[in-house]
DNA sequence: TCTTGTCATTTGCATATGCAATTAGATAGC
DNA sequence: GCTATCTAATTGCATATGCAAATGACAAGA
């Protein structure tokens, strides 16, 4: 989890002085240089060691606090902020979160699980080098003890090297990997398929019933991180958002 | 599509100064009053009319052009921007626009047109009214002559009187209703369906086929304008999104 | 021990000022 | 008419200054 990255404040020149503090902020936090609950220097430090004016700083913590990598409070001072678990409609969700959240008791289980190289299905299903060190896995989320969602999970072991050891007892895999990962960037792509017979057996659905399929890769800094397929059975699941015309209500 | 709103500035006295301009602002321009194009007044003046210092709303307005509400170019000075037809991953898009970043020829045809008052069937399926008087479209639009999706749309003729008398000869009614109305909010669902027996046919796909199904209604200040069903057929299609732990990429 | 009050630190906000950068429109020159 | 140049309007940015508001820490008192 070691970045090779500058821990120190440094501007690059580049534009507008608010904007280069900004960015170079933003490049420790998001870099984990300056992991969530550090403290950064108050605006009065930050005007010395940058030499310019207190407003100037001031503008440029306004604005990483605007966009949430920051917390601000009077008295108390700056601390990096943690990443929102949840935002918006489809970012990373915590899968627990989601079944709670509908008043439903959770429970999981890990169906399978291997460590090691990736089997030619695998890498055909995630797009995978079959030299890649990866872990396997398979789970299925219940709420109210009927089945929610079939997880089918791999982890890059290079950039999660934790996850080798790791046999998800007590936390499911998503939720852990909030917690023992970084990730810079994602993707999902969701689609509707049908189930495929072990699929449709484990869910617990008929084979016919079409599905709602979530895949989601993430990344950080252009290294895989993990990848999962989401598959959720038939039309009993709904995926909502909100917004208005310029952005998210 | 008037409205009865006010057109003049008025500060409300709540919160930090910048915040009630920007405030004002905004709701001058997502209350219709300041269509796009509309030339926002330049900082001196809203200063001596509001009798802050320029700074002060100088901060409201950078605010506003981050927002996206107003464009701002020196010398030119500030207008009203247009709404971003496209946002993001699932906001309102234009179909036509959709089919042909895929390099695809687009076309499309109306295969139901109906005014009036609504049919049972419609009022269930929309949750509406049986009393709102409305129009029913049922369109299909082709990529490269193949169906792309089959969409569905009741238009709410109290918010858009216009569309009565609209065949939708030459613009789809999603194009249409850019167009021609205004919306303050908007929701939408995605869940994955099978296809009815009629739906199939006309996308020319086998019944059990799963299809995307993705739900959108609209509003304008709490009063409907539109509702769509978009029937996507089967799994080659997928609604992709990338963003970052502290937001859309 | 608990409560209360005071103080100092830190952020939040507004203003005044000055200059830089951009560029629409006017003007001058060809 | 066309082009180059100039002018002025407008936004963009940085600074200095002052005060307000929140609140952690600590001291004083009950």
């Amino acid at each position: 989890m070691a970045e090779t990255q500058s821990d120190t404040l440094k501007l690059d020149g580049a534009g507008p002085v608010y904007d280069q503090i900004r960015r170079a902020i933003r490049d420790l936090v998001v870099g984990g240089a300056w992991p969530p609950g550090t403290p950064v220097p108050p605006e009065h430090a930050l005007m010395e060691q940058l030499g310019t004016s207190r407003m100037t700083v001031h503008r440029a913590l306004v604005q990483l606090a605007r966009e949430g990598l920051i917390t601000r409070r009077r008295r108390s001072g700056t601390v990096v902020a943690s990443p929102p678990a949840s935002h918006a409609m489809f970012d990373i969700l915590s899968i627990p979160e989601e079944i709670e959240r509908l008043g439903q008791d959770y429970a999981y289980e890990i169906l399978a699980r291997e460590v090691g190289k990736v089997s030619p299905e695998v890498a055909e299903r995630f797009g995978l080098k079959r030299s890649d060190r990866i872990v396997h896995l398979l789970v299925l989320h219940r709420g109210d003890g009927r089945p929610h969602v079939l997880e089918e999970r791999i982890i890059h072991l290079a950039a999660v090297a934790a996850a080798a050891g790791e046999f998800f007892a007590e936390v499911p895999p998503g939720d852990w990997l909030l917690q023992n990962s970084l990730w810079s960037q994602a993707e999902h792509a969701i689609s509707a398929v049908g189930a495929s017979v072990q699929e449709a057996g484990l869910l617990e659905i008929a084979e016919t019933e079409p599905c709602l399929l979530v895949e989601r890769r993430t990344w950080n800094q252009d290294r895989p991180v993990t990848a999962v397929r989401l598959l959720y059975p038939g039309p009993r699941h709904r995926f909502v958002g909100r917004f208005g015309p310029y952005g998210p209500a």
